[in-house]
DNA sequence: GAGTAAAGGTCTGGGTTCATACCAATTTTA
DNA sequence: TAAAATTGGTATGAACCCAGACCTTTACTC
């Protein structure tokens, strides 16, 4: 008699090796750093030797992302010293484009990271408050959010919140954290460009915000999380149906 | 003026864009498979096309590794119908190495995946726990509980542990959870291997997973999360000071 | 104005990976 | 016993990726 593999697991455990060329890899990502407003309008990306080794690709591949990102008019580059490449892609509002056209693949990814976000991130902002902050760590948290309260246009604030959620995964100082509210926030983005929603209650999300970061500051995780929890079932089930 | 990058983001956001050597991924996760016991000593493999398939990886890459694992004495092949790549890896016990040869990166690699643990599994439970789960999928749960307290020896136990916490991953749904539980659990068992730890406390540990079981099966999130976050809580004081 | 520094632009040789066939061994089945 | 099916083994040419060196443009410094 031989042994079974585990019922169901190793389906669920195998993935794909990666994800796909190493190229089109680096495209996605500096397109998802530029629309989470990592790098807003305007902001220069570091040369491309440094982002070549921090991508760990060949200066070549980096090249060959950046050309693609020039051409999509995402980008904008100059030669010679202080020159570089600068962002001139400027945040989309939600669009009226129905999400119709959104495969069966894409819609079921979007609901699994709302879930996976229910998660992740009241664990992020529990952990970043059960830490204690520097000065610096809590002045960036208060500006993130000041940013995010004080943004006018729509575009703007999406990307303001973007930042938001992101500083309060660097305040957890986890990388894997950082890692996973980044495809978060990715998800969620694509989400709220592709469906043509009300305008979402602005108001409402800045308070719990609001509360998010009173909750960090005091260090209190449990309150932290409880606050985060609820700020993102908020959100999902205003997209929930939406996208379902 | 031109707009700056978001402070601290870009560094956090910006990651390798792939482990590199796409065979060198599949080594190791199929590996990792092996060794988490997903797929256990005498258990045979998928064949390679299949395999290839879903590491979507080409089969000539798919066989670099599986050459790498048989050299490794991990798996031995067989030609013809019938035949296949069969694990002949034995679960190991915890070895009496020292953990002193342990680079400074991975180090930092493990305590942060004690902390994102302290998140993910817990939030993976609570999900399982509020789904309304089939039949079968209540039997596996169960079935992987059986397995952890009835496991004779250290090494089988640590192995049947590994499944039982990636089986409720899978009960949650959510391919993000099952992956990122599975980065968890790899990172544990290194741990687990690296370091002359006593006898953990075996029973007290099946106490707890019995009380996150009860709670799964139940509908209770709240419970199930609260009983898995007390394990991982215990789990990890163990383990951080041995490392730290 | 000459020189240096910092950035993007180009080239080359070699290693990896891919897709797609086709071959060989072995078991099952007709 | 012969044919079919399943599985690992092999081969080939194209596309991709890498490391490193070198060139060009531009701004700052002396």
């Amino acid at each position: 008699m031989t042994a079974d593999p585990a019922a169901g697991l190793p389906e669920a455990v195998l993935r794909p090796v990666r994800g796909h060329h190493a190229f089109e890899a680096c495209v996605e990502q500096l397109a998802t750093a530029m629309r989470l407003g990592v790098y807003p309008l305007g902001s220069v990306l570091p040369p491309e030797r440094e982002l070549a080794a921090r991508l760990q690709v060949s200066r070549a591949t980096l090249r060959e992302a950046m050309a693609a990102l020039r051409q999509a008019g995402l980008v904008e580059t100059t030669r010679g010293r202080g020159g570089g490449t600068v962002v001139t892609l400027k945040p989309r509002s939600p669009s009226a484009r129905a999400a119709a056209r959104v495969s069966p693949e894409r819609r079921a990814d979007w609901l699994d990271s709302l879930d996976f976000r229910r998660v992740i991130e009241p664990g992020a902002a529990a952990l970043a408050a059960s830490l204690p902050l520097s000065e610096p760590a809590r002045a960036q948290l208060q500006l993130a959010l000041d940013d995010v309260t004080t943004a006018r246009r729509p575009a703007d604030h999406r990307q303001a919140d973007s930042r938001f959620h992101l500083t309060i995964a660097t305040l957890s100082a986890s990388p894997r954290m950082v890692e996973a509210v980044t495809s978060v926030q990715s998800a969620l983005h694509e989400m709220l460009l592709a469906i043509p929603v009300l305008e979402t209650n602005i108001a409402h999300s800045d308070r719990q915000h609001a509360a998010v970061v009173r909750a960090i500051l005091a260090g209190r995780p449990e309150r932290a999380r409880a606050a985060m929890e609820e700020h993102c079932d908020d959100t999902a089930a205003l997209l929930r149906g939406l996208v379902g």
